[in-house]
DNA sequence: CAGCATCCAAGAAGATACTG
DNA sequence: CAGTATCTTCTTGGATGCTG
C-alpha cells in the first residue's frame, strides 16, 4: 500500500507490522493468484498484467524473504521455476480476505473517490 | 502497502480496489486510532508519532475524500478540529481487524524478515 | 524460459518556515 | 491550534537490452 514506513522504525501496532509484509505496488495481486494455486514465473506475469519483470521478481524476492512464497526451480533446460504460497502466506491470504471483500463490495464507490482524488 | 497501482488503472480484483484507499504510509495507522475513537487534529498527531504536519494533513484529506474520515471544523479560536471515522469508515477497520491481528500474531517473525531483507 | 543490469522518470515523503 | 507553502531528498517503478 503505497508505500509504507521505513523498515527500521518499530511497529506501532499489529497492522502496521502487517502492512509492511503486504505493502508493494505488486504483491496483493501476486498473493491473490498464488492463492488460487502454484503458478509458474511465465505464468504468474501473465496473471498480473503490466508488472515489468524486475518489478515481479523484485516482489517476489522479498515475499520469499517474509517466508510468504516458496520458489522452486527444477534446474530443467528451458528453465521452469515454480511459485506457490507457503503456509505461513495462506495464513496471510486467509488474513486478506476480508479486505478483498470490503474491496469488492465497495469497488464502485471506491472508483469514484479515487476519481474525486485526481478532480481534487 | 507501500504506494499501490496508478488511480487510473481498472481493478484487477477486490483487494486491490481496497488497497488503493488503505494504502499510504500512514493511513492504517490513522484508521487504527481513530477507530477507538474520535480524535482532535493534535491529539491524532501525538498518536501518529513521527508523522509531520504535511503527511497527517494529506493522508486525512485523501481518506476524507474516499469516504473514510468524517472532518468537523468547530469554527473556534483557539481552532478545534474533530476527526473520526463515518460508517463506512468503520467497515473498513473491521475489514482490517483479521489482517491486525495476522500482524500481532507474527510479529516477531515479521520482525527478523524485515532485517533479512535489508541484509539480503 | 526465467531472469539480471542499467539508466531514467515520477511520485512519495522529509525539513523548514510561515499563517489565521 | 490547526494547518499551508516551498524546497529538497529519497524511494519506486518503468523501459530497454542482455544472458544462461
Amino acid at each position: 500500500m503505497s508505500t509504507v514506513r521505513s523498515s527500521t522504525t518499530p511497529f506501532i501496532c499489529g497492522l502496521d507490522a502487517a502492512l509492511r509484509v503486504v505493502s508493494g505496488k505488486w504483491k496483493p495481486l501476486i498473493l491473490f493468484f498464488l492463492a488460487k494455486d502454484p503458478k509458474r514465473y511465465g505464468e504468474l506475469k501473465r496473471c498480473v498484467r503490466g508488472v515489468s519483470d524486475k518489478m515481479l521478481i523484485q516482489q517476489l524476492k522479498e515475499l520469499e524473504v517474509d517466508g510468504i512464497v516458496v520458489r522452486t526451480d527444477y534446474k530443467e533446460i528451458p528453465p521452469r521455476v515454480v511459485y506457490e504460497l507457503s503456509p505461513f502466506g495462506f495464513t496471510l491470504a486467509d488474513a486478506l480476505i476480508p479486505l478483498c471483500e470490503w474491496g469488492t463490495e465497495h469497488t464502485d464507490i471506491i472508483e469514484k473517490a479515487l476519481v474525486r482524488r485526481v478532480t481534487a
